[in-house]
DNA sequence: CTATTTACTTGTATAATACAACTAAACGAG
DNA sequence: CTCGTTTAGTTGTATTATACAAGTAAATAG
């Protein structure tokens, strides 16, 4: 039964974000926000905080921090938009990348570890299944948005 | 490949805790982790920060002012243990239950209506895996920790 | 009966976040 | 061109979740 399975989505998803975010936190390295931001700016390309905190569903002073640390760090570099005086690019730089790929292996290797046992057909199954939920929760979203 | 399905798992939950993180704080009422707690104490029965912080991998200060607040929510209720003077359990109290119960609907709901057009199986697949997918990383934990 | 351990609380610090106030550049109306 | 308004970004302040360390009081071991 539908409900049954819903159920249990639910009750696992708080269990694996709670899960997920403290084994984040003793990661070192990247903490999730920088590591989103460097994602999103090599994904994306250069953007200024106003559309980063946009594509990332997060307050501009946030992003404003974060960006700023992350160029204290030298992940990112702020390019001055030229066409805009008051406008910024940041670009991710070299060691950024470097940064974000180290990171992006760590993460996937924890992962390959604890999937160890799985089945390619499990590994691929849930993969589209959380692609799809990832899409589902945008559209439901934007839908009740413009509902009001 | 089973890589190319590990690399969007991994990049799919780091999106996936982002929007959940993030939807749930605008959710009003309970916060993830009174939730936590609160379904902690019904599934598991009355317990002691002790035990909670144990069992929901969180630092015993912080399971004892989350637990402050909901003794102050009326939420819960701190019984001495009669056997040990040091000790309380923290039981669920109705208006808890009641609670919690809500919290569970309006969860429920909101991902009733993100999933509206998944087919059953698609649930009950993406139900299993999720869960599976925690007991995996549980297990890998588990290793990693007897490991050293 | 004292010393140690245990269950819990409280002090302090950090990090991610939001909102509000601010600054400076750009733009639009006259 | 100047002035008021909008826009991009920063900074001040507050909140929340968290951890670690220090403290308190009860229990237990010698």
């Amino acid at each position: 039964m539908k409900r049954q399975a819903l159920e249990t989505i639910e009750n696992e998803v708080t269990d694996f974000i709670r899960r997920i975010v403290l084994s984040e936190r003793r990661d070192g390295s990247l903490d999730r926000s920088s590591f989103v931001i460097l994602r999103q700016l090599t994904t994306h390309g250069p953007a200024g905080v106003k559309s980063l905190a946009k594509e990332l569903n997060l307050d501009i002073s946030t992003i404003s921090r974060q960006a700023a640390t992350l160029v204290d760090k030298q992940y990112v570099e702020k390019v001055p938009n030229p066409d805009d005086g008051r406008a910024f690019f940041y670009q991710i730089t070299e060691p950024g990348e470097k940064m974000l790929d180290e990171n992006r292996k760590r993460r996937f290797a924890g992962l390959e570890r604890a999937l160890e046992e799985w089945t390619e057909e499990e590994c691929e199954s849930f993969a589209h299944l959380l692609k799809k939920y990832n899409h589902s929760v945008i559209k439901e979203k934007n839908k009740k948005q413009s509902d009001g």
